[in-house]
DNA sequence: CTAATTTCAGCTCGACTGACATCG
DNA sequence: CCGATGTCAGTCTAGCTGAAATTA
């Protein structure tokens, strides 16, 4: 007994898994272009518009600031972003696309969403729209949870 | 304009955002009391069964064994395992609860589980049900593409 | 003085590759 | 001797927290 994983009646440690493994087969393929998926909402926000400070950034890909810091670290390093000195606010500096960044982006989004078919292949319209839902309130639930625990 | 978080008709990065975000509140909690989420599948395959090896414990939490390797490794520095060596196998070490890691864990998993209500709070039965199956198709689509892309 | 922006240091977790030992 | 198995060692992402430095 207690041989099977132990997913037992707990949605989030499938969503864990299913994460992880999304993460590890779109990866394998972006490494081939230079990408990793981390970086995707990153160049989808920066393409087409201006430049933007570090902080907008996380705060729209969700993550803390410091680790926004840090995939840019790694981005600059590989090429893909640069960092300007904000000429209006010494502390600020702000963030671009590099032209090959700019150029290579499209193939990297395709392999995202490719992945995502998969994942989704036998899933009904209303299949998707039901899980999307379902995924949006466990994601308001535990945004207020955290926020009640960090105020 | 553009302001938005781009869940984008992605469920896959709903399912990323709710997995770092559940993580986030659980192992906050959890350092308290000196263990960590990814720590509980560990400690509930081994509370009441026999030691298990390495290997086997990969496979039960479903994370590559250098994972594993890693997380005991931490484990035991932290006084949770122990590793013996099987008598019947000189390459295998079997793993076991301390006693005090058997005493905490308890608590662990009623912060996990209390967490876990919180994200279903507004789930019904039925609603849990069609999520954990919608999951289930999710995780057997890309258990599957990652198994073909690396045979 | 206070607040915002970035940076730095240190940690966990997971993955991968490659090597090594041992079993059958 | 050989293939399979179990472990270990090293490196890399990607996230987190907490604290410091700079400047508005």
């Amino acid at each position: 007994m207690a041989e099977p994983p132990v997913h037992a009646a707990n949605p989030l440690r499938l969503i864990g898994h299913a994460h992880r493994t999304f993460a590890r087969i779109v990866d394998a393929q972006l490494r081939e272009l230079g990408f990793a998926m981390s970086q995707l909402p990153v160049l989808a926000a920066l393409k087409g518009t201006r430049a933007l400070p570090q902080a907008e950034l996380a705060r729209i890909a969700q993550v803390e600031q410091p680790s926004m810091a840090q995939l840019l670290n790694r981005m600059e390093r590989d090429g893909l972003v640069e960092r300007k000195r904000d000429p209006n606010d010494a502390r600020s500096r702000l963030i671009s696309l590099t032209d090959t960044a700019s150029r290579r982006m499209h193939k990297g989004k395709a392999i995202l969403d490719a992945t995502r078919d998969k994942a989704l292949a036998d899933f009904s319209a209303a299949d998707v729209e039901t899980l999307h839902a379902l995924l949006l309130r466990i994601a308001a639930n535990l945004d207020r949870a955290a926020e009640e625990s960090r105020p």
